[in-house]
DNA sequence: AGCACGCCGACT
DNA sequence: GTCGGCGTGCTC
C-alpha cells in the first residue's frame, strides 16, 4: 500500500467545469507502461461511464480522499503515444488561445476514435397524422408542456435536428427518452464519411539553383549545423523558386538525421510542389491532405511516430506530427488565412510553429510572395532573418498592368461590368487562341432576397442573417440550416417584385457567353466545386486548353501555372476593400498580386486589367506595380495609427447566450475585469491598452443564441493573455449554464 | 456534458 | 397523493 502510483487525467469532455485534471490510481499491472501523454480509459461519474482521457502527470501522492479515487481501466495502445512535449504544447496553446485543455489536447494529439466520422442526431415522428392530434390533446390536458412543444414542432416538420429540439425547444434528453419508449418518436444518429481524393501525375522540371537560392540554403543550414537554428522569412515573388529552397533546406536537415514539417495552405493547388518533394524524398515523405479521412491521416502520424518518414507535408494540423527529432518547420504561403484555426482553440499555426521550433531546436522558415504584415514586421524588427527573391527564374516577364477607373467607364456610357479596355484585350487574346481568366471577388455579396419596392430583406427567424436562394428555389440560412419557401409577395408591403439579388460568377458567365458565343467557358466557384474532384477537373480542362475563358472566385488565383493565360481580368478589385475589417487592404493587395501573377507565366507576355472604383488606393496601385515594400510601408502606418496588429494586439471575447441580457451582463462583467487588469498593469500612470464594447456581434443572433463581443486592444500581447486568464477564472468561479465564452486573438474577420 | 436528486405544480 | 418537468450539484 506504500508506493501507489497516481495519474492526473484530463477527461474527454469539453466543459469549463471539467476542465481540470482528475486523479486516478494506476493499477499494479499498468505501472510500468503508463507515461505522461498516454491515452487512457477510466470510469467517470456516478454511472462510472467509461471515457477516454489523457494522462498529463504522474505522482506518488493522493491529492484527494483515497477512498474516492478510482482505478484506471487501461492504457490505450491503439493510440499514438505522445510524450510530454505534446502535452506542454497543448498547455501552451490552451494558455495562449483559450478553450479547454481537452480541446487543446485534441488539436495537438491526433485521435483515432469512433467519432472519426461525422454524426448527425435527429428526432423523427413515429405516429401517423391521425394519431398525433389526440396525442397533442392528451399532452395539453396533462400540461406536459415539453412533450407538447415537441409534438407540435414535429407536426409541422416530421423530422428535426436533435440540437434544435434540445436547445430551441428546451426539451431534456430524459423527456425524449420517455417519448421514444412510448413509441411516439425515434431518436437516431446517422454517420457520414468523406472520401479521400484520388491524385494523379504532373510533369516535372528540374532547375539549377541560382546563387540566391544557394545562399539562402547555406545560411539556414549553417545556422542549424552550428547549433543556432534561426527563424527566417523568405519574401519571394511567384516563380522565384521558393520551393527549391525549401527542398534544399529539408534535404540537408534530413541528411543530418532530423525530420522536417512542411505546411501548405488548406486547399493547396500546388500539386507540382508535392511532386518535387516526392522526387527528392521518395517514400520517406508523406502527405496529409485535408480531404483524407481521419483514419488515413492518423496512419501518417503513426508512420511519423515510428520513424518511417522524414518529411511530412500537410495543412495546419500537420504541425503536430509527432517527430522525435524535429529539425525544421517550413511554412509555405505563410500569409494564408487557413493557418489560423476557425474553431476553439483558435490557434495561429505560425505562432505554434515558432513555439515548437524553439522547444525542439528546429529552424523555422516562412515563405510568401506577399508576406503577412505580422511576419514582415517581425523581419524588420530583426526577429526573423529576411531573404528577398525578386527575380522570376522560370522565365516570363512581369505582366503589363492596366488600372481601369470604373467611374470613368460609367461616365462614358458603359453600363456593363466589362470595361472597354478589358473587352478590347479579350478580343485580341481570344483571336490569338490564348487563354483568359476573369476573377471576381465575391466576398460579402450573397444572393439575398429583397423587395424592390420597399427594400425588405428576407431574414432567418433564428439568426441575424439574410436567407440566400438555393438552386432548388428554396431559401436557406447558412448558419442554422433553416429553410423556407420563396415568398410570392413581399411580407412587408405586399409587392410582387421580390426576388434574389444576383451578382456573381453565374451572371458573368451568362454575359460572357453572349459576348463570345464561340468561346469555351468554364466557371469555378463554390457552386461548381461542391463535388469531390470537380475543382481538379475544371483546372485540368483549362490547363489542357479545352476551354478559353475561366471565370472564378478567390480559388482560381491560388498557385497553378497556366502558360497559355495571357490576360487576367479583375472585375471589381475594390470589393474586398469595403468589407470593413482592418485586414481589408492587406487581403486586397494579396489577392490582386496573386491574380496578376497568373498572367504571362509562359513564353508569351501577359496583361492584367484591374477594374476598380478606387484606382488611387495604395493597395491597388502597389499591387499593379507588384511592389510589396510600397504597400507595406503605407499599410504599417495605418495599422500603427489605428492601433491594429501587428503593432498592437487584439483580443475578442465572445459570449453566446440563451438569454439576451444574461449575455450582455456577462460581457459587461468581462469588460470590467479587462479594465481592471489594464489598470493594474499600467506603466508610468497610463494603461497599456483599452476596451471596446461590449456590443452585439456582427451577427447578433445565431440559432436563437445571442452573441456579444468585447474587444481589448493592447500593444502588449501578454496583457491580453493575462486578461483572458482572469476572465477564465471568473468563468470558473461563476459558472453560467446558459452562456458560453470564446476567445480569439487577433481575429481574422469580424466576430 | 450527462446524470441523479429533489422540489413544486397539476392531474388519474 | 404521485407523476413528471425543471433547476441544481457533482463528477477523481
Amino acid at each position: 500500500m506504500s508506493n501507489e502510483l497516481f495519474a492526473d487525467i484530463i477527461i474527454e469532455i469539453s466543459h469549463e467545469q471539467l476542465d481540470r485534471p482528475f486523479q486516478y490510481i494506476v493499477p499494479q499491472e499498468l505501472k510500468d507502461m503508463i507515461k505522461v501523454g498516454d491515452c487512457v480509459t477510466v470510469p467517470f461519474g456516478r454511472g462510472n461511464k467509461i471515457l477516454t482521457g489523457y494522462c498529463i502527470g504522474l505522482g506518488d501522492h493522493a491529492e484527494y480522499p483515497m477512498d474516492k479515487l478510482k482505478y484506471i481501466i487501461s492504457v490505450r495502445t491503439d493510440q499514438v503515444s505522445t510524450d510530454g512535449e505534446m502535452i506542454a504544447l497543448a498547455w501552451w496553446i490552451k494558455v495562449h488561445f483559450g478553450g479547454t485543455m481537452i480541446q487543446a489536447l485534441k488539436t495537438v494529439i491526433p485521435m483515432k476514435k469512433k467519432v472519426a466520422l461525422k454524426t448527425a442526431k435527429r428526432v423523427d415522428l413515429k405516429v401517423g397524422s391521425d394519431e398525433i392530434v389526440p396525442l397533442i390533446e392528451e399532452c395539453d390536458r396533462k400540461h406536459q408542456t415539453a412533450r407538447l412543444r415537441v409534438l407540435k414542432a414535429l407536426l409541422e416538420d416530421p423530422t428535426l435536428p436533435y440540437e434544435l429540439v434540445r436547445d430551441k425547444l428546451g426539451v431534456t434528453g430524459a423527456t425524449l427518452k420517455s417519448m421514444e419508449e412510448k413509441g411516439y418518436i425515434s431518436v437516431t444518429e446517422t454517420e457520414y464519411y468523406r472520401n479521400p481524393v484520388i491524385t494523379d501525375e504532373v510533369s516535372h522540371k528540374t532547375y539549377d539553383l541560382s546563387d540566391k537560392q544557394k545562399n539562402i540554403i547555406a545560411t539556414v543550414t549553417n545556422d542549424f549545423d552550428s547549433g543556432n537554428p534561426g527563424k527566417y522569412l523568405i519574401h519571394g515573388i511567384t516563380g522565384s523558386g521558393k520551393t527549391e529552397v525549401y527542398i534544399g533546406i529539408a534535404d540537408h536537415i534530413v541528411r543530418k538525421g532530423y525530420q522536417v514539417i512542411v505546411l501548405i495552405p488548406e486547399i493547396s493547388l500546388t500539386y507540382q510542389t508535392l511532386l518535387r518533394f516526392y522526387k527528392r524524398f521518395g517514400d520517406r515523405v508523406s502527405v496529409v491532405n485535408s480531404s483524407m479521412s481521419q483514419g488515413e491521416r492518423y496512419d501518417q502520424y503513426l508512420r511519423a511516430g515510428r520513424g518511417d518518414i522524414d518529411v511530412i507535408i500537410g495543412p495546419r494540423s500537420a504541425l503536430f506530427t509527432p517527430f522525435a527529432k524535429l529539425g525544421a518547420i517550413i511554412i509555405d504561403e505563410e500569409h494564408e488565412s487557413s493557418y489560423k484555426s476557425e474553431n476553439t482553440p483558435r490557434y495561429k499555426a505560425t505562432d505554434c510553429a515558432e513555439y515548437r521550433a524553439k522547444n525542439a531546436g528546429a529552424a523555422l522558415v516562412l515563405g510568401s510572395a506577399t508576406p503577412s504584415l505580422e511576419s514582415y514586421y517581425k523581419a524588420k524588427s530583426g526577429e526573423y532573418e529576411l531573404f528577398t527573391m525578386d527575380e522570376r527564374l522560370t522565365g516570363g516577364s512581369l505582366p503589363g498592368v492596366h488600372i481601369v477607373d470604373l467611374r470613368e467607364e460609367l461616365r462614358n456610357g458603359n453600363r456593363t461590368i466589362f470595361s472597354d479596355k478589358l473587352r478590347e484585350l479579350m478580343d485580341e487574346k481570344l483571336a490569338l487562341n490564348e487563354q483568359v481568366m476573369l476573377f471576381i471577388n465575391r466576398r460579402g455579396v450573397a444572393g439575398f432576397i429583397s423587395c424592390r419596392s420597399c427594400g425588405y430583406v428576407v431574414k432567418c427567424p433564428h439568426c441575424d442573417v439574410s436567407l440566400t436562394e438555393h438552386r432548388n428555389g428554396r431559401l436557406v440560412c447558412h448558419y442554422c440550416g433553416y429553410t423556407s419557401r420563396m415568398p410570392e409577395v413581399c411580407p412587408e408591403c405586399g409587392s410582387k417584385y421580390i426576388a434574389g439579388f444576383r451578382v456573381g460568377t453565374e451572371q458573368i458567365e451568362t454575359e460572357i457567353s453572349k459576348m463570345y458565343p464561340a468561346s469555351r467557358i468554364l466557371r469555378m466557384d463554390a457552386d461548381t466545386t461542391k463535388e469531390k474532384g470537380s475543382m481538379e477537373n475544371i483546372l485540368r480542362t483549362f490547363k489542357d486548353h479545352n476551354a478559353d475563358i475561366l471565370i472564378g472566385t478567390q480559388m482560381i488565383v491560388k498557385g497553378h501555372d497556366f502558360p497559355l493565360v495571357t490576360l487576367v481580368g479583375i472585375l471589381a478589385a475594390d470589393m474586398s476593400l469595403s468589407v470593413g475589417d482592418y485586414r481589408a487592404s492587406e487581403r486586397t493587395f494579396q489577392l490582386l498580386t496573386q491574380a496578376a501573377g497568373r498572367a504571362g507565366r509562359g513564353t508569351r507576355p501577359g496583361e492584367v486589367v484591374i477594374q476598380t472604383y478606387q484606382p488611387e488606393h495604395y493597395s491597388i496601385v502597389s499591387a499593379a506595380s507588384q511592389d510589396y515594400r510600397a504597400f507595406y510601408d503605407e499599410e504599417i502606418i495605418y495599422r500603427e495609427l489605428a492601433s491594429y496588429p501587428p503593432v498592437w494586439h487584439l483580443l475578442a471575447v465572445l459570449t453566446v447566450s440563451d438569454s439576451e441580457d444574461a449575455g450582455e451582463r456577462l460581457s459587461e462583467e468581462y469588460a470590467g475585469i479587462a479594465n481592471a487588469c489594464l489598470d493594474e498593469k499600467k506603466e508610468n500612470g497610463k494603461p497599456d491598452g483599452y476596451t471596446i464594447g461590449p456590443a452585439p456581434a456582427a451577427i447578433g443572433k445565431i440559432r436563437d443564441k445571442y452573441r456579444n463581443v468585447l474587444y481589448v486592444k493592447s500593444v502588449n500581447s501578454d496583457i491580453l493573455v493575462y486578461i483572458k486568464d482572469k476572465i477564465e477564472t471568473y468563468m470558473h468561479e461563476n459558472p453560467d449554464r446558459h452562456t458560453n465564452t470564446f476567445f480569439d486573438f487577433d481575429p481574422l474577420g469580424s466576430v
